[in-house]
DNA sequence: AGTAAAACATACCGACTAGTATTTTTTTGA
DNA sequence: TCAAAAAAATACTAGTCGGTATGTTTTACT
């Protein structure tokens, strides 16, 4: 029980070290000898919990870039109350909230999807399944607007939660290339009138 | 000058075959090696015309990325009509005019900025300048519409050209997850739905 | 206590990396 | 035609890469 959890706790280590160095300098040169200084492991403890880099790689996709995107992005949009509002709230809020490590480094998945999407089917398996579960909580938030009257019936929620992901990431990495927030506070104006086009 | 001349094309040649391998496999990930072996040239033909990697990675964003875009995305902003058809054809025609390969591979300059935009000032003002190119053809278009009373005068020109970059870059890197083009055409309605929020 | 298995460490492999030093070939201008 | 300069080729360095083979230590179970 004692070894269960022992090896649970490398895993976790292994795979915290390798988001951040992944987050920081890219999937492809970041190599398992970096990760593993990180750590304070060795490189036979790395190939003992993971067949290979690949491997690791999708398991940073599912375990932390599924849950950062889960938590910071789809979970609040299952709060009560106005859609409209908890949609901008959303988008606004967390934009906002980043600390400027996070503002420097873009969106860690965003990263991952221009860097290794069009690499090997196994990754844009495993993004898309983010991209898709993200999408479908916005089609529901904007649908039960719908239905509550707050959000106009006739504009489709797939094109509204699609066009909406896109801005935000494409905000996202394109901040990099500044040192301050003025164009974000500028996508923020762009995104409320947005959303005001789908106000009833 | 024949000389001149040869020397011209072989810095074509390897800011060509240097463009191809960024785009298809990424900046830092293609060597030296593999860029000149494309070339059928040899290293010392490469120290001999670049001083080093950094400064052909920047030749390639002033030069081949520049061009790019500014020949797909921002020369058709100052073709003569009405503004607001001139914004929602140039971002839809280029969508759809674009090969599987570059569905695929997303956008080069975005795929750039995600890579390199967090690396080093030096390609993050390349960058930037480009971005910056974009924008200002955007705002001056948008402008125009507002004088000639076609596009909505209380709207924030600044904020409407930032958003429209955002959503399409951020729409180029996402298509790469999927095999088809059905993310896309979500995409342009949520285009064509924001571009009405503008009109008059 | 003893043994098997799991967890981890050490040492190594061939292939590749950016960059340099040196030599050969080609072009230029008098 | 010939010497200087430019263009390109060759050979090399020290370091890094993903991955493997094998050794040692720790844990689990009887």
């Amino acid at each position: 029980m004692q070894q269960e959890l022992k090896s649970e706790l490398t895993r976790q280590n292994i795979l915290n070290e390798s988001f951040k160095l992944f987050y920081e300098n890219g999937f492809k040169t970041t190599s398992v000898d970096k990760i593993m200084k990180a750590t304070k492991l060795t490189k036979g403890a790395f190939y003992h919990h993971y067949k290979n880099k690949k491997e690791l790689g999708l398991a940073v996709i599912s375990l932390k870039l599924e849950k950062r995107v889960c938590e910071g992005m789809i979970l609040p949009l299952y709060k009560t109350g106005n859609a409209l509002e908890i949609l901008e709230d959303t988008f606004v809020e967390r934009l906002k909230s980043f600390p400027v490590y996070d503002k420097q480094h873009g969106c860690p998945m965003n990263n991952f999807i221009n860097e290794i999407g069009d690499l090997e089917i196994a990754y844009q398996m495993a993004l898309r399944s983010i991209i898709e579960e993200w999408k479908t909580a916005l089609i529901n938030l904007i649908d039960r607007g719908k239905t509550e009257k707050t959000i106009n019936e006739s504009i489709s929620s797939t094109a509204v939660a699609v066009y909406l992901i896109s801005a935000f990431e494409g905000i996202r990495g394109i901040r990099k290339l500044y040192d301050n927030d003025a164009i974000l506070d500028e996508y923020i104006v762009g995104l409320s009138l947005y959303l005001k086009q789908i106000k009833i």
